[in-house]
DNA sequence: AAATTATTGTGTTTTTTTTTACAATAATGT
DNA sequence: ACATTATTGTAAAAAAAAACACAATAATTT
C-alpha cells in the first residue's frame, strides 16, 4: 500500500462504485475492458491499477467482482476510514448526506453543525447541532470536515474547526477558505467549474490510440451474469 | 485555442474561479505564485497554462486580475458557451441552480424536467416542465445534459434525451447511463468517491520538490490591493 | 487433443505533465 | 546609478502516467 502511484489511489475509490453497479446489475465476473470502459480509462491502467494490490484476476476469465470488491473493502478502505463532521445542510448539504450512504465507504457523517434552529436536531440519523456549537460537540476523533455553508461565513468556521484539530477541509462551498495552518489540507469542489471542465473537455475528440475500439460504442452493455 | 494540452484545458474554468476570488477580495495584481497556491499547483504550471493564450503577464511585477479574466471571458468562454437543461429538481438539482449563477460562465441552464408536479412551473426565473415532457419542451439547441435524477430512472431519460438530440450528459445520479450511442460523453460525477478520493489523497505527503517552501504555509493571504 | 480465442500481468516504450533552470525585464532600495 | 529583488516566459530535463507488446494461461471450439 505504500507505493502506489497518485493517480492510481485517486482512482480506488470509483473503482468500488463500478465494481458495485457491476454487482448491482448481477454479473459476477468481469475484465478489465468492461472496467475500463465504464470508467473511460485504458484497460491497461485497470489492471495496472488492480496489480498493485495483487494478482487478483485470471487469465482468459477475467475478475471476480465479489472478490475484488472485498480485496477494496478490507485493503483499502479500513486504512482510510474516518469520522466527518459537515457544516451546512442545504440543499447541498442535505445532498451530500442522501445521495449516497457513507456506510461501507471511506468514513461516516458522524455530526452536521447549521445556523437554521429550525434543522437542529437530526437528519437521516445523525445528530445536528447549530453551528455555534462547534466547539462544545465537535466530535473528537474527527479530522475531516465538509463544508456546505455560504461563502462570507466559510472562512471563520474553518479557523474554528482548525482550533479544534480539524486537518483536511472538502469545500464545496462556493467561498474559499483562506486560513491555512501548517499541515491542514483544503480540497476545494466548485460543481460550477467542474461542469463546465467537463463541457470544455467532453468537445476534444477522443485520442484513438487503441487499434480500433472507436465505434464499438453503440450497445448496451449486457448482462453475461 | 488549438493545441493546448489536455490537463491545462481542464484547469481554465478554474482560473476564472480563483482569479473571481481575488477580485472580490480587492485585489488588482496577482503573481503566478499566488494562483498556484490557490490551485494546488506549481507556479511554472500557471505561467505555462496562461502562456498557452498570449503573453499575459510582466516580469517582476506579475498579472493584472483584470486583464486576465477579460481574457478568459473573451477567449475561452464563447467558444464553449452552451445551453444545458438539468433534469431533476431534488436536493441536487437546487443546489446546482443556487450554487453560482451559470451566467458568465460556460454556458447557461435553459431549462429543468422534474416528476414532481408540485415543483414545475419556474425555479430561479428557469422553466420546469415534467419530465414526461422532454420530447415537447426539450430547447431544440440544448446539447448538454446535467442529471440529478434518482438511479432507477436516470438511464431511461438519458435513452430519450440521446434521441433528442443531446450529446454530452453530466451525471450526478448515484445510478449509471449505460447506453452508451455514438457520439455520446458521459461524465460521472460521484460525490461520495469524489469526497473518498479527497480523504485518500490528502493523507500522502506532500512531495516537496520545490526548494523550500514546505513551511511558508501559515499566514492568511493578505491584500496587497 | 490441437487450435483458437480471451484475457491477465508486466517489461518496455511512448506520451504527457511537471519541474528545474535561467535569461529577460521591471521595480525597489541604497 | 548600481545592486538587489521579484517575477515572467520558455527551453531543457525529469518524472509520472499511459499505452504497447507479448508471454503465460485458461476456457472454448473443432
Amino acid at each position: 500500500m505504500e507505493n502506489i502511484p497518485h493517480t492510481t489511489r485517486e482512482r480506488y475509490p470509483h473503482y468500488i462504485r463500478v465494481l458495485r453497479s457491476f454487482k448491482s446489475r448481477g454479473k459476477f465476473s468481469v475484465t478489465s475492458h468492461e472496467i475500463a470502459k465504464e470508467m473511460n480509462i485504458g484497460d491497461t491502467s485497470v489492471r495496472r491499477d488492480l496489480s498493485f494490490l495483487g494478482k487478483l484476476g485470471r487469465q482468459g476469465l477475467g475478475y471476480d467482482v465479489d472478490y475484488l470488491l472485498n480485496k477494496f473493502m478490507n485493503e483499502v478502505v479500513p486504512n482510510e476510514r474516518e469520522d466527518i463532521v459537515l457544516c451546512g445542510l442545504g440543499n447541498m448539504g442535505k445532498a451530500l448526506v442522501k445521495y449516497n450512504g457513507f456506510a461501507d465507504k471511506t468514513g461516516e457523517i458522524v455530526a452536521i453543525f447549521e445556523a437554521n434552529p429550525y434543522l437542529l436536531g437530526d437528519f437521516d440519523g445523525i445528530p445536528v447541532y447549530h453551528i455555534k456549537e462547534i466547539s462544545k460537540k465537535l466530535p473528537k476523533e474527527a479530522k475531516i470536515a465538509i463544508m456546505a455553508i455560504p461563502k462570507d461565513v466559510v472562512n471563520d468556521v474553518a479557523v474554528e474547526l482548525m482550533q479544534k484539530g480539524i486537518k483536511t477541509f472538502i469545500n464545496f462551498s462556493d467561498g474559499e477558505i483562506r486560513t491555512k495552518s501548517k499541515g491542514v489540507v483544503v480540497k476545494k469542489f466548485d460543481l460550477v467549474s467542474m461542469i463546465q471542465e467537463a463541457i470544455y473537455t467532453s468537445k476534444e475528440q477522443p485520442k484513438v490510440r487503441h487499434k480500433e475500439e472507436a465505434e464499438e460504442n453503440s450497445e448496451p452493455v449486457e448482462n453475461k451474469g
